[in-house]
DNA sequence: CTGTTAGCGCATTCAC
DNA sequence: GTGAATGCGCTAACAG
């Protein structure tokens, strides 16, 4: 039965008697074989066997000032949109050596300084946060700690160190564009009540020009607040014609919620998404969406890390990543021709 | 700009300096306060602050052999089915003062013990495995280790340590007997080919007693690959009533692709899924599947790696979690009495 | 290519 | 209630 107190393993110490070498070889001949010789190396190999040696990185770490650790900080686990950059993220440091150290701060700000403390106390090699980091106090303490930040997901002249990621207004303007170009007058928004689906909103309405129907539901979104808000957008526009939505899942829901009400989808309702989540493509009818390259920004971050703490210069400490909207059927073939007069 | 090299932070002895008191005053003031006075506390407290002390937990476990972190392997973090768990696993343990180091397997064994070597190598305080460890190698370390381990979402006489579950043949058998009681004859299956997932098949054979059509897929399944599945299954059994689907996902793909075709769901196609995702309930026609309580299984082990680790009696090493069959609108309806004549 | 010395920052153990 | 000494396991720095 497995103890409840600290277990015991070979130290270095044991496998460099065991293999006839000082300690400093036997580190040297697993952390860097290059400048031992061969037979002391096969040795060594062999004293590992024998003693089952696992190396305390613990210890390692303490001396080397390198732990060897990445914290990434995400609102919840559960928000789908990020998990390509977490999955891309934690492969790519992962093959570097690295490990991920997971924390969530609930979309909540005060937890988010918090967090950044216990990890910070880990003395993690980076820092790479879904979003911007928004307290002040945080910013500034990693700002002096001099720790290698990745802000992801978002833009910004000012980051605390590097950031990928793309402008969400820019989003809400195209999408705006888009709307327009296809004649739609009555439109309405669908958003969660997080800081990135805020941004695409104003810029969808800036771009606009004026206001339009809006339901806010709670983050993380999901197919029921979907239908929940096209409920509310209908009551508050029954001719509604096109709907953005702050997330896919969002879209899903809302498309489910029309079908549902006998409207048809496309034909009487357009509806656009945001994330390009795995079932877009392949749902009926297909959603239109914003395509944004989440494991590109997991993969670009862990190089930005990397390559920080490898001495590296950083060319580009701020990287655009762009998006791009896929148009598919959920938006086809409606409009003002296509639209029946509008309910009483 | 944030240098690439280590970063300088004040050391408890810098405090301990500044508030005139020994090192290990001041180690106690923050760790243990309850046998410190308070004056001393306050003057350490005003040292933390005027020097921005931030502590170091890399050596405090280096002494006490408690690194205060937990590891948690996942086949890959996007796999939907288990982000409630490691949800609730992240939130429990951070409550108790544990972070989280996140390993992605891939579904590949021999990674799996590479990446349970990595682990270990920080000396976590557990380990949280989702599903078993498959590698016996990696068992036997394991054990030996003496680490508590606890192994998710599968069911087992002999797990390494601990184990948090529920039989996923005993699944796959109450499915078979649920489709039977409808009275269901052509009946399929559409799976992915992860290990779990091919239990829920096996027990759904062994109680239905007879073979069925399977469309199996790569793990992690999604929308995408239960629309193809379904046009296998469909080639292999025109007259198809009803489909067992090892993910919620996976039946949300059988159904689009079913109605797709004119296949009406339910009434001429019956469709069940596996985990209760959160759209499973809203999405049209709402889906009956299988509930598991995801977070329930995050929480308990979490309880149960603190409570190994406190020193606490572990009352149960192995709790089966359970499940139901949620039943919902996809398999209202249909069966042999409204299942128009099979297609030649 | 290999070894010696020293110390990373903290908490345990023992003393007072 | 506080302090002094010691060492956790490893590696940087310097020597040879």
């Amino acid at each position: 039965m497995n103890a409840s107190r600290p277990f015991k393993t070979a130290t270095l110490a044991d496998v460099a008697r065991v293999a006839g070498v000082s300690p400093i070889t036997a580190s040297r001949a697993l952390a860097n074989p290059g400048i031992v010789s061969p037979r002391t190396i096969e040795r060594v190999r062999q004293a590992v066997e024998t003693t089952g040696y696992i190396p305390n990185l613990l210890a390692g770490s303490l001396k080397s000032n390198r732990s060897m650790t990445v914290a990434c900080l995400v609102p919840a686990i559960s928000v789908a949109q990020f998990l390509p950059t977490v999955h891309t993220l934690t492969d790519a440091l992962a093959a570097a050596g690295y490990q991920l150290v997971l924390g969530q701060t609930g979309y909540v700000h005060a937890r988010e300084e918090a967090l950044i403390d216990t990890m910070v106390a880990r003395r993690p090699d980076g820092i790479v946060v879904a979003g911007l980091v928004h307290s002040p106090a945080a910013r500034q303490k990693l700002r002096r700690l001099g720790i290698p930040v990745v802000e992801t997901w978002d833009l910004s002249d000012e980051p605390i160190d590097m950031l990928v990621g793309f402008s969400h207004q820019e989003v809400g303007a195209a999408v705006a564009a888009f709307f327009r170009r296809r004649g739609w007058q009555r439109v309405g928004i669908a958003t969660g009540d997080d800081h990135r689906a805020s941004l695409r909103r104003q810029g969808f309405l800036a771009a606009w020009g004026r206001e339009v129907p809006v339901a806010v539901g709670p983050a993380p979104s999901n197919l029921a607040l979907g239908r929940r808000a096209l409920g509310r957008l209908l009551q508050q526009e029954p001719a509604l014609e096109a709907v953005f939505c702050s997330s896919d899942q969002l879209a899903q829901g809302v498309i489910t919620e029309a079908l549902d009400r006998g409207l048809q989808v496309p034909g009487q309702l357009a509806v656009c998404g945001f994330g390009d989540a795995d079932f877009a493509a392949h749902m009926r009818p297909a959603l239109t969406t914003v395509q944004v390259d989440g494991a590109a920004i997991g993969a670009r971050a862990a190089q930005l890390i990397i390559d920080r703490r490898s001495g590296a210069a950083i060319a580009q400490a701020i990287t655009d990543i762009g998006f791009r909207i896929v148009e598919r059927t959920s938006t086809m073939d409606a409009g003002p021709a296509t639209r029946p007069s509008p309910a009483p």
